[in-house]
DNA sequence: AAATAAATTTAGGGTAGTCTAAAAACTATT
DNA sequence: AATAGTTTTTAGACTACCCTAAATTTATTT
């Protein structure tokens, strides 16, 4: 088995390579993983040995597919956790995480496929990022940042980029939440802060730093 | 906060001292713990500047008032976690412990207040432990070994002393479960064994080894 | 092609927890 | 009261993970 610490770093490197689409350095990992160039290094030679990366001194680190197994199962608890506290045990969204974070190291495969079933196999967490199924089969959704769309569309929200608690609450506050329609009512030109109507109820105003942290659909 | 280790050396004491009703030795807490003496003294050492035990070189180890209110804290999260992986997910009662000795160290408040109210304030444990509440109170019980009853007596099913997978198992055979009505039809005077009708239904015969292991209350 | 800057690794050391073997302290027996 | 037996503690060492500081390698400028 892989200790606590094994499976935040290669759930640290597969976030990493998934955001950059190739290989990723010690110091991005160090930065993910609060931590220090020197420790990675050294926690690099172990996953090397036990073969769940690929790794060459100075070259950047690659996940071995038994490495990526392991980050996507690890993922995968982390978003049934996520979505167990959300559904069963009354969590707000940007509760939900800290609490996760812990229950992701929980071992024990009868556990997991029972809270995935007690769930009814949900495909995505409280932000609305996919769960890998039990294989590690990811269902993608082609939805980009709302900043990227244009007046007059009609898009439907459906996850988040920023999932800090501070930002999840702003958008409580906004009354933005997942599933929500959204129509692109104006794109003021010289800052791109977005007037959009929230399910052609509500009209508020959001800046383009907003914008760019939520991620929706073309309806 | 307390380490893993350290939450589970308290849990022990707390065990040992509640069943010895006195101070604990360290070999003791290391048979308990599977470990070495030499490790039990390390730790009590650490425990003791932390003001969670009382000890003194040679003398035995009793709980400070803080650390018994952190092993009522493991043991009130592992038990509601094995009823809730018995109500809600449908395991076994044989197949909780192992996942709650986990779950215990999950350090999160709200999520045991949950859980709590989730099963709607579970007094007691799939084995008939109580559950003590979130001040640490313990609904005491004065169930008695089945052995202990005589000819006619008609008691309940309280608890089980041996919690081993393979005794619950044992029992799930012989049909017998918690809250069961248990009239005692014979003693057999050279052995102890007892001949009992469970529910007013079945009549089988278990030994006295087996008897010493089931807890019952008079009806 | 050097020289400089940045990234990465090595060297050496720290804490938490574990172990074996040996010393010290209690306990029981004569 | 001395001896033998048992329990407990100390001494010294090991693994996992982390750190700082120094050395090394790679990348960027000149
Ligand atoms: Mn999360
Ligand atoms: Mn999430
Ligand atoms: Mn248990
Ligand atoms: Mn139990």
């Amino acid at each position: 088995m892989n200790s606590f610490t094994e499976e935040n770093y290669l759930k640290a490197i597969y976030k990493l390579i998934e955001k950059s689409g190739s290989s990723v350095s010690t110091n991005a990992i160090a930065e993910k993983i609060c931590t220090k160039a020197a420790s990675v290094t050294d926690m690099l030679k172990k996953l090397s040995d036990k073969k769940l990366i690929n790794y060459q001194k100075y070259q950047g680190v690659t996940l071995t597919s038994k490495g990526e197994k392991v980050a996507l199962s690890v993922i995968r608890k982390h978003r049934l956790w996520e979505m167990f506290l959300l559904e069963k045990l009354d969590f707000k969204w940007d509760e939900v995480h800290d609490v996760a974070e812990q229950l992701e190291h929980i071992n024990s495969d009868k556990l997991i496929e029972q809270i995935d079933k007690f769930l009814n196999y949900p495909k995505f967490d409280p932000h609305g990022d996919p769960i890998p199924d039990a294989n590690g089969k990811i269902q993608v959704q082609k939805s980009k940042s709302i900043a990227h769309f244009i007046k007059n569309d009609v898009i439907v929200m459906t996850g988040v980029v920023d999932h800090s608690p501070a930002f999840l609450q702003y958008l409580d506050n906004t009354g933005l939440a997942l599933g929500d329609e959204i129509k692109i009512k104006e794109v003021v030109f010289f800052d791109r802060s977005l007037q959009i109507i929230i399910n052609k109820k509500s009209t508020i105003f959001i800046s383009n730093d907003v914008a760019k942290n939520i991620l929706a659909i073309k309806k």
